[in-house]
DNA sequence: AGCACGATTAACT
DNA sequence: GTTAATCGTGCTC
């Protein structure tokens, strides 16, 4: 995607990435998945958003320009994958949260430690791990030519289109005061069976 | 300098 | 349903 596609409203970003395609090239191998589930953080205002602490070297990445990957380090060992939107100066983002997995299936298998297919990317610190995504792509230009990491339409350059896409409030926000907690800034797309989908997408 | 907690996960009971 | 793992970050003293 042209980095015009992330400089727009969270909101609408997080929406219309579901059913496009996530790519990672490691190495000489291609992985990627339908992105079925994402999150919009939105400015210092969004108090379930990093940037309410402000610019830090942290939060850095989120105010500089659409089309980067902000990627942080949590719970002492998980990694999280979001892309920064909207103009720079501006701190948001779209947290990953779950892809199905369309391609470099047994290298996900190994490096998901051989769990079963459902359990391979359901989680933003799993498809992370899966995709071999950590703090040093922190601010990686996915818009770049010859990117390692970016988002693709699929073959006919349009998202697979989702047989609904539901929002509801963001995950992990137990702390967060309202109405930020609640705010239904999470998306998730309902497909096709995991077959139909495969067949649709081609390889 | 110290501390509480986290946009989670896996392995428990 | 509950909890340990494990450490960077931001806040308080």
């Amino acid at each position: 995607m042209e980095r015009a596609f992330f400089n727009r409203l969270t909101i609408d970003v997080a929406r219309d990435l579901i059913g496009m395609r996530l790519v990672r090239i490691d190495g000489d191998r291609r992985i990627s998945g339908i992105i079925i589930e994402a999150e919009a953080y939105r400015g210092e205002e969004d108090l379930g958003c990093h940037a309410k602490a402000g610019l830090t070297p942290r939060t850095r990445v989120m105010y500089g320009p659409p089309g980067h990957a902000y990627i942080y380090f949590t719970y002492g060992m998980h990694w999280m994958l979001n892309i920064v939107t909207e103009e720079e100066g501006f701190a948001a983002a779209v947290l990953i949260r779950a892809i199905q997995v369309v391609e470099g299936h047994d290298i996900v298998a190994q490096r998901r430690n051989h769990q079963p297919p459902h359990l391979w990317t359901n989680g933003p610190a799993k498809l992370c791990q899966a995709l071999n995504i950590d703090g040093s792509l922190n601010g990686y230009d996915i818009c770049q030519p010859e990117a390692v990491l970016f988002v693709e339409g699929n073959p006919d350059n349009r998202p697979i289109l989702p047989l609904s896409v539901t929002s509801t409030a963001r995950v992990g926000l137990n702390n967060v005061p309202e109405p930020w907690r609640s705010i239904p800034w999470r998306f998730v797309g309902a497909f096709k069976t995991q077959t139909d989908t495969e067949r649709n997408v081609g390889t």
